[in-house]
RNA sequence: GCCGCGGUGGCGGAAUUGGUAGACGCGUACGACUCAAAAUCGUAUCUCGCAAGGGGUGAGGGUUCGAUUCCCUCCCGCGGCACCA
């Protein structure tokens, strides 16, 4: 008697049919744009489980109701390529990487297929194709024109797992490689930079424009790190002046020491007039090793060494302070040194403590403060909040805030800011990434290789493996690595090293706009036609991608490339699906689902509408089959629904769907996915109770279609249509259908339900009262008392509170 | 330690301009159909209680006629940063 649910038959018919009539081309036209963006995949080996499609449905639910609502639609879908994974893949089993992504990619598309998304395939791009990555060299040139690519050779953070240079981002917390867990060493080498930190006050106060989690504003805020404080001057007694940044310049006074860190270059320049010499050095050389040792040893107790022989002048008040050198301050942020005012600093605190240096006490300790703490070390409290000066000369009773700028300016610091975030290191000494177009001639230094010669395509090697001496497999092959300087003409050799992982990421949303376009990145047009991305769709990748693509973007903007300020105005972040068991779905556990099999076994519909039912979006959520079952048992009911077609329906179905039909719109326009399917449940379950019309039904089958695509369109043409159900309208509600003219209340005495009436939303007080005294529990518990006072909220709740 | 987010049945979760807590789905129990099972359908399902009624949204307090929602203190979980001056 059921409709069977051929789901394999109707969704490869379906398919098939929607790529060959191009309903989801995507043209630049005069209808209002919206640009939907998934992270586009690195397309690993592995292949996809069920956990990666979650995003790309949530984002094809999304583009399919834009395009039913009267939009042009950019929903587009591309390959990750270049990194390491590929290319480890190309050492292990000596084949060229591009064998292996080529595949990876034909196997990623397969599956994606498979689930019914409506990507137009023409709009595809792959950062590893030589298209494409002429214009990631195209950006890298105009970042070196404007001085803001540059070559260092700073130590900077190496790899002996990965053999090459990382950047500070491609760090774990604990110092190793994120991706071979090796302890990354400091070296120093030759590399390319790139000037994030020009960036970072924009990248900082442009977060308060963006529509985004506010935790992933929050790690980006914690990544750049800025500091507002002073750069004050401290002359030493070998005449020599030492900068130090501090947030606090109104503790000034109370500053009775300073540091400088191991590696402070004054050292080297001063070491005849210490007198401890060898001590210091011993030092320096301890802290050096140390580092690298363990990071990790929480229960450090701060050491250091005064520097005999050397004293610095105290700016605020003429006195002289004794200089420590201190590993616990680092040479790579600030300046690298401190003053040190240990009465309102907790490190200042525990090293003064240590080493008996004199804690002077600057800020008024509030009465309330003094009375909680305890601890009275000779007479001081440590107290670092902000607060009334003391013993601070003419600034005494000052206020903190005010004494910053006022003390600041009497010594003749300057107000500014400094940041965690570190240049970012742009070279790689690895073969599977774009080559740096520059090529070094000894006359005329790095040179940048003309725009009409880009791109500067990877060379066919040999040998995949890194050459382990820091420098990049490019560098054997003297054929590609001898060319011409481009200024002068004389002898050049080309940059061997390569692009990291995330430049080819870092502007890929522009090229979807205009992918097949050989005279610019983005034409002009386009880019105004569709920018920005209007959602962006991801998890992870919080700080890395996010930031380097914010990066870019403004500086594209400022060469005039691009038109707005950010590249994604709105991002929803994407929570994983978890195994059965509550682990990560992984290889070495065992318990991966390949979302074929989900295809294969209950259809691609099933599993779209089960990852979006789920729970909220931004959830991680394990999986279930009975859950899985869940869905599909849905869509059966779906399928079977035009058994309860009638020619008249209920007000309370007529009113339901209107209802259902404005929830749908406002869940999917907010990525509330998991209450509009729960929301079109429940009106399956009254319309199979209750029948509906033959109208009200195909209205349905168009509310679900961006959910389950196949099956509606099936069910759309059994119905008699000869369209595309995915190029209908979109139902809109009707609004004198969707306001309640009765609604259900609570009825309550002294707080407690006792029971519930049924009126109008706008009936007066008087006559909510007469209806609830039809209550046989409540009249009784009326008469027991007397009613004090009536709360009324039409629509809400009735309250009687009674004595 | 600092910052951000969160804590609701057996499970995923719903409900926040303060107004009937537990929608929807899963699971479970019982019933119908069946020789039987699966599938399907029906009923029940926060908890104590035969019932009347009581308790209940991490804990404790507060504001309010009324608190999952607002305020304070604390506990726990997740995420980011972490000797960053």
């Amino acid at each position: 008697m059921h409709k069977r649910f051929e789901h394999k038959e109707i969704e490869t018919k379906w398919q098939k049919k929607w790529a060959e009539s191009g309903i989801y081309k995507t043209t630049e036209s005069s209808k209002p744009k919206t640009f939907v963006l998934d992270m586009f995949p690195y397309p690993s080996g592995e292949g996809l489980h069920v956990g990666h499609p979650k995003g790309y449905i949530a984002t094809d639910i999304y583009s399919r109701f834009k395009r039913m609502t009267g939009h042009e639609v950019l929903h587009p879908m591309g390959w990750d390529a270049f990194g390491l994974p590929a290319e480890n893949f190309a050492i292990k089993h000596k084949v060229h990487p591009r064998v292996a992504v080529d595949k990876n990619i034909a196997n990623f598309k397969s599956q994606l297929e498979k689930l019914g998304f409506d990507y137009d395939w023409d709009r595809e791009i792959n950062t590893t194709d030589p298209s494409y990555y002429k214009w990631t060299q195209w950006i890298f040139i105009q970042l070196f024109k404007k001085g803001l690519a540059f070559e260092s050779h700073e130590p900077i953070n190496w790899c002996p797992g990965c053999q090459t240079g990382l950047a500070n981002e491609d760090l774990e917390a604990d110092g190793t490689c994120e991706r071979c867990d090796s302890v990354v060493e400091k070296r120093p080498m030759r590399q390319w930079v790139l000037k994030i930190r020009e960036y970072a006050d924009r990248m900082l106060e442009d977060l308060d424009t963006l529509e985004w989690p506010e935790h992933i504003k929050e790690a980006q805020r914690n990544w750049i790190g800025r500091s507002e404080g002073a750069e004050i001057d401290f002359v030493l007694s070998t005449g020599d002046t030492v900068t130090v940044f501090t947030t606090r310049p109104d503790t000034l006074f109370g500053a009775t020491y300073m540091v400088l860190a191991p590696e402070h270059e004054l050292i080297f320049k001063n070491r005849t007039a210490i007198s401890n010499i060898s001590e210091v050095e011993n030092y320096i050389k301890e802290a050096a090793n140390k580092k690298e040792m363990d990071r990790l040893d929480d229960t450090k107790e701060k050491t250091g060494v005064k520097i005999e022989g050397i004293t610095a002048t105290n700016p605020a008040n003429g006195e002289e302070i004794p200089v420590y050198i201190a590993d616990y301050v680092l040479a790579s942020y600030g300046t690298g040194a401190i003053m040190a005012v240990p009465a309102h600093d907790e490190r200042d605190w525990e090293f003064a403590k240590k080493y008996e240096i004199e804690i002077r006490q600057v800020i008024q300790v509030p009465e309330e403060y003094r009375l909680e703490k305890e601890i009275v070390e000779r007479g001081t409290i440590i107290y670092v909040s902000p607060g009334r000066l003391i013993n601070s000369g003419e600034f005494n009773e000052m206020d903190s805030e005010e004494a910053k700028k006022a003390i600041t300016k009497k010594v003749g610091g300057r107000m500014t800011n400094t940041y965690k975030i570190r240049d970012w290191v742009f070279s790689r000494q690895r073969y599977w990434g774009e080559p740096i177009p520059i090529v070094h001639c000894g006359k005329c230094g790095p040179v940048a290789v003309p725009e009409d010669q880009l791109p500067v395509t990877l060379p066919e090697v040999e040998h995949y493996e890194p050459a382990g001496d820091g420098q990049s497999p490019l560098a054997n092959i003297d054929e590609w690595v001898n060319t011409t300087c481009p200024t002068c003409g004389g002898a050049g050799k080309r940059e061997t090293n390569t692009m990291p992982q995330w430049a080819g990421s870092s502007w890929y949303y522009l090229r979807f706009m205009d992918n097949k376009n050989d005279k610019a990145l983005v034409s002009k047009e386009n880019e105004k036609y569709w920018a920005p991305v209007d959602v962006y769709v991801g998890g992870d990748h919080a700080v890395r991608h996010l930031i380097y693509a914010r990066f870019w973007h403004k500086f594209l903007y400022d060469i005039g490339v691009v038109s707005t300020n950010e590249p994604f105005q709105r991002l929803e972040f994407l929570g994983f699906i978890l195994a059965e068991d509550g682990r990560k779905m992984s290889k070495r556990w065992g318990n991966v689902i390949n979302p074929d099999d989900i295809v294969e076994l209950v259809g691609a519909d099933t599993l779209r509408v089960y990852e979006m039912f789920m729970g909220p979006f931004e959830n991680t959520i394990a999986w279930s089959k009975d859950g899985l079952a869940g869905a599909r048992r849905f869509l059966e009911r779906v399928n079977g629904l035009s058994a309860h077609i009638n020619k008249n329906e209920t007000k309370e179905v007529t009113t339901l769907l209107h209802k259902t039909i404005k929830k749908v719109r406002e869940d999917i326009e907010a990525f509330k996915f998991n209450t509009a399917v729960s929301a079109m449940m429940i009106f399956v379950n009254l319309a199979e109770k209750e029948g509906l019309t033959n109208h009200s039904y195909e209205t349905f089958l168009r509310l679900l279609a961006p959910f389950a695509p196949h099956i509606t369109e099936e069910l759309h043409h059994e119905a008699g249509h000869d369209e595309s159900i995915h190029v209908a309208e979109f139902p809109s509600p009707d609004h004198t259908l969707t306001v309640d003219t009765e609604v259900t209340i609570g009825v309550q005495i002294n707080g407690k339900v006792r029971g519930d009436i049924t009126i109008s939303p706008g009936a007066v007080e008087e006559e909510a009262l007469s209806e609830a005294k039809n209550i046989p529990n409540i009249k009784t518990k009326l008469e027991e008392g007397k009613i004090i006072k009536v709360i009324y909220k039409p629509g809400k709740i009735l309250n009687i509170i009674i004595d």
